[in-house]
This record gives structure tokens, sequence and C-alpha cells, in this order.
DNA sequence: CGCATACTTGAGCGTTCTCAATACAGGTGG
DNA sequence: CCACCTGTATTGAGAACGCTCAAGTATGCG
């Protein structure tokens, strides 16, 4: 299903993005919230496990996440397939195609997704007369830098528990901060074969070793769940520490605890909308 | 050595920006270049195997690369160490700091390294006031992020001559983008130790892997210098494409064949300068 | 000329992979 | 409501790729 943004209210659109990391990076400003809200062509209901972007195309806009999961992915000569990054609500999926129109990474959806449309030619605009949010589009891209890098690393240098670990570590925080994890459990709706794909081992090593990390009394991931059970011990033994992911630089942010957009003054999306 | 900046003229310093992938940047104008040349608070020279930035420190500047090969890096708890990017001539190396003062992966020179300093806060005065140098910065980026989730494929999905070959091919294009290689050979600076941790391989293996690829004609690495015997196998057999690097969105950029940039009309260093 | 750093080679081991079979879960249609 | 069907999870056995440890050889710098 696909509505045509001129459906949903400016206010609807405002309230959808203000859970976005975009929208609460610390580097905007009410008129710059504005003017996004007023620069997203529309908001999309997208089906789980379709291509939100297809390999081998060309893009010409943006999309940010307001629900659901997503993947960016390549896939190998030998069909298989690496993904170097999860996308969690409140991501833009595609940053890149502010600037590039070539696509050598493909973006398929885990969960149903909605996602805002924002065309390149009004985020190039946008960039252009809003300084603050060319700043926030570059933290944006400087974070998942440093995302990358963590997890190149981690596939380069660290065993298939600590791998495996740090990427439940890492979802934990991500999805604290956007209110969608409790204490240290979260729904997490990727197959043993996406966690292979994004730390580079097979799905059934990965099977092994999420046994291993259960026998230690580390974490549970069944049924869609992930439950940490002794969040000190999993980070101990995999060297975890999130100030990569750069979330106190968000408006409300905190690298740690659970975050309530809702309070806060600055920013809401109780803007008033002209 | 140090000089202070004022000791070198702006003339010079354009000269020596003008190679950079900056400025080489088709998003700049004449007058964003002149506003970079005023920013950069000073050119300094860094000896071969020092520190540009101390792991655990904070930062306040960006290092434009001149000259030299650089790497940055990270360790991890058992000591070993990734490699996440490296730097060659014309890069910045520290992107990340125009946003983040915290400092999660240090960097260090591998040879002699000449370098511009672009203080933080000049950086994002310039941002502010220039929205194409901003586009610029985002998109140099964008780049990085495809470059490392590259790196990360490989290393995840793809065997150890595959990994070593792609590197191989990479630094062959990127250098050819600034004007460092030859036809099919460059002067490579790395150790078998600094090829592993950019690869995710030891440096033992690393050495078996060389021996392999020379023996079946596809590339000798010797004497600090590499030299592609057959560049076509060499691309089929790691799946080797360009595209990722994106050197085509460079003005004078092109993703295969050697760049003269003292040729061609726009981004050279005959600015006016006030 | 001597020392430090980098490279090379060998042997054995271990983590992770491959291949393959089986069990389970969720959704669909009869 | 059950039978089926597809995708996902689980288990086993054997093989492979890359690692570790260790010794020995170049190479380059002071």
């Amino acid at each position: 299903m696909t509505w045509n943004r001129d459906s949903v209210s400016p206010a609807e659109v405002a309230g959808r993005l203000a859970k976005t990391r975009l929208w609460m990076s610390r580097e905007l400003a009410d008129d710059d919230r504005k003017a996004l809200v007023g620069a997203c062509s529309d908001i999309r209901t997208i089906e789980s496990h379709a291509d939100i972007r297809r390999l081998g195309t060309t893009t010409d806009a943006l999309h940010i996440v307001l629900d659901g999961w997503a993947a960016r992915y390549k896939r190998m000569k030998d069909s298989t397939r690496h993904i170097p990054a999860l996308i969690l609500p409140g991501d833009i999926c595609d940053l890149d195609a502010a600037m590039f129109d070539r696509v050598d990474l493909g973006i398929i959806t885990i969960t149903t997704c909605v996602v805002a449309v924002l065309p390149r030619n009004r985020a190039k605009t946008l960039m252009a007369n809003h300084p603050r949010i060319a700043a926030a589009f570059l933290s944006l891209a400087l974070t998942e830098n440093a995302i990358l890098g963590e997890w190149a690393a981690s596939i380069g240098r660290r065993s298939a528990r600590q791998r495996v670990g740090r990427l439940l570590c890492e979802l934990l925080v991500r999805l604290e901060a956007v209110g969608k994890a409790d204490e240290h459990a979260y729904d997490l709706p990727l197959t043993q074969e996406h966690l292979g794909d994004a730390t580079g081992l097979t799905s059934v090593h990965v099977n092994r070793t999420l046994q291993v990390l259960r026998t230690d009394g580390l974490v549970t991931v069944q049924g869609r769940k992930a439950i940490i059970h002794d969040w000190a011990a999993l980070k101990a033994m995999c060297g975890f520490q999130p100030s990569y992911l750069h979330l106190s630089e968000m408006d409300g942010g905190s690298a740690n605890r659970p975050v309530r957009i809702s309070n806060g003054p600055s920013p809401v999306a109780s803007i008033a909308l002209n």
C-alpha cells in the first residue's frame, strides 16, 4: 500500500519523523525540521522481504525508515550474500542516494517497513539552504562509518562468539535509543542467515554459536526475541563499548539507557507547521 | 618538522591542496576552494610510523594528506590490530573529526606524510557558509562508507587470495586517480603485517597468499613495489569492479585511467587568491 | 658491521565451512 | 481442522582454510 504524501498531513509527517535519528540530530533547529517535513514526497508502506532498492539499478531518493527493519546487502560472484548494515526504525537506509545515483548495494526489508521518501533533488536543496541539515547528514554518514569499521574489525579479528555477541549488544543499544527495547530484551526479526550474513559466518555456525551463548548464560535468541541474561558478562566477553555508535550526539539521546522521546523539550514534533 | 601556515604562501597551499580528493570534488566552485585554502591552519610534515592521532585521546582538527600513506587502526583487547582504512595522498584521514571529538580509531603514518591541518571549528564554519563544501564532505564520507562495506564483505565472504588481490586492485585504481601509479605498477609501502591487518589475515598467511598470486602470474609484490602482470585475470579472479570507489564523481577523475590534474580547465590551483 | 625489522618456511592445530539429513513452525488451502 | 508446504532451525561428520608457534633468512638502517 502506498499513500501519496498529500494524503498525509504535515503534522502527521512531523509526528512520524520525530522518532528518526535525523530529526533528533542535535545539529537541527526547528526551521530545519519544518523544511524537512515539507521535503518528504510521500510515506510508503513496504511489505517484508521486498526490495527497497534493487541491485544494479539507479536511485533518485532517500528513504527514512519510520518503522520496521531493513538491511543493506551485497552479493558475491558465488551468490553468497553479505550484509554491511542493518537498518532500524529511525535510520536512513540509503544516505548514499543523497550524492550518488549508481547502486552497488541493494536494500531489502526484513519486516514490513514504513518509510518516508525524500527525493534526491529535494535533499540537495535542503542541504544547500539548511547547512544544519547538511551537518546532520554528515554526522549520520560518519556514524555509519564508525559502525562499518567496527563490523569489519569484528569479522576480521574476533571469534564467532564475539561477533554474534557484539551484534546483539549493538542492536540492544540502538533499539533502546529509539525506545524499541525493554530492559534487556528486544524483538529480533532476523533469521540466523541474516545474522550470518552480517557477521561473516554461515547460518549453521551462527546456530551453534547462539547455543553456546545461551548455555553460557549470556543471551537467549529464540522465537524472534533476544533476551540478554547477563549484560555485564556479555559486554566483557566481546569487549563491547557503545561509544562508536555516537548516540550521545543525538538530542535526547543517551548511549545506554532507554530514551523517551516524548519527554524532552526540544526535538519533539510539536513545532508549528504553517 | 612543522611549518606554521603563515610561512607557506596561499598559492603554495592551493597548489598542494589541488591534488586532493576534496579539492577535485565536482561539488566545489572556485570560491569554495579559495575559502578552503584560507581555512587550513598549517601544513605539517610527520615522520613515518608516527601517530597522526593517538587512540583514546580527543581531536579538534581534520588532516588532509597531501603526500604519503597513512592508516586508520583499531586495537582489539588481545592487542591484535585491525586497519579499516588506508589513507593515500589526497585523502582526508579523519573526516570524523569534523563532527566528533571522541576518538575510537587511531591514525598512524606509514611513510613520511605531509598534511594540511583544518581545525574543526573552521571546518564547521566552512560547511555553514559553503554548502558545496558540506556536500563534498558528505560525498567523501559516503565514498568511505562504500569502501568500508566492500572491505567488510571481502573479509567476511571472500578467500584470502581474493581479499589480497582486491586490495591490490583497489590501491592501483586509487593511486592512478591521483597520478601515483604507472601503467600497472606502484610503490607499495605496506608491510605484510599491514596487508594482513587490512584484510583480516595474519602476516604469515599474507605471505603465502602473495606467493600464490605471483606464481599464478597475477601480481608481484616485492621490495615495496606492486607489479600487476595480468590485470584482466586478476580482476576476474577476485571480482573487482571499481565503481564503488566513486572516482568518476571527481572533476577530472576517471575510474580506471591515470588522471593528469594539470590538464582540465576547472579544478586546477590557478584560481585567483586575494 | 651489527642490530632491528621484515620476510620466509615448516609442521600441526583449530575454528569455521560444507554437505546432508532431520525436525520444527507458520501459513494456506482443501 | 487437518494436511501440506515452505522457510527456518538443528544436528552430525568430515574437510579446509587460515592460524599458531617457532626457527631461520633477508634486508635495511645507523
